[in-house]
DNA sequence: ACTTCTATATGTAAATTACATATAGAGGTA
DNA sequence: TACCTCTATATGTAATTTACATATAGAAGT
């Protein structure tokens, strides 16, 4: 069974009425900065500003898989520095552009968000 | 089972590292407005922003006694008017504690999401 | 009697999350 | 060589959550 069968007809996995899984776009945005590989970005997705301390390996391996099956990213086996082989996670065209539609739905939850937050500062 | 126990220790439903579950508080915020009933609220919650045409009544009503469960509102049967009685439900105390400590949640929630659109905005 | 509308409530399959565990090579050290 | 630790990738699974379907029932009209 596909974790990741409910997208629409873009192959997007934006927001839909559910919430948005910020893991998706955290990790093409990464990626669009430069190729990484899964352990770099268990270790890099707090930085981006949806997870704590560590990110599970787990979700990120599996994004990773399903984001390869929808080619929106590449990978190849790293021998080279120490250590077990890497491999090595790269954005294409197709990872850019859902991004891009991602970024579509990022905003229109913001402004959903801060709608809200104004709101609940008049209650008082 | 209940559907809602990985709660912290105040009994708030709030991001714990995971996604936040936008009908909480949007439900807290209507009641607080003024008292309402579960049928208003499926159709008064995309007002506030965060969904579609109407809301899912199973899980508004579920929500409902979740909130009345953890005194976060009470109910009283309404039978005046036409139709069907009605549960109208009003915020209590620990409701509007709840409500706010949301709205701190809400807010690292927008700073994250507001700095993650700029990043995303830098990338072209 | 029947149908429709409002209103509350429950059932459940499928999807998702969180956490645990498995696999395995590299490198150090006793 | 055997043992341990670290890095790195990957899979298993119970509990939770979502989405959608269905059930119940009184009111009101025809």
């Amino acid at each position: 069974m596909n974790n990741f069968s409910n997208r629409d007809a873009t192959g997007c996995g934006c927001y839909r009425g559910r919430r948005a899984r910020w893991i998706e776009p955290s990790i093409l945005y990464l990626l669009w900065e430069h190729s990484r590989h899964g352990y770099e970005l268990m270790n890099d997705l707090p930085t981006v500003g949806f997870f704590d301390e560590t990110a599970d390996p787990g979700a990120i391996y599996r994004m990773l898989r399903h984001l390869e099956d929808n080619k929106m990213v590449e990978s190849e086996w790293d021998t080279s520095g120490s250590g077990p082989a890497k491999r090595l996670y790269t954005i294409t065209q197709n990872g850019r552009d859902n991004l891009m539609l991602w970024f579509e739905t990022l905003k229109s939850h913001q402004t959903a968000l801060n709608d809200f937050i104004e709101k609940i500062k008049d209650l008082k």
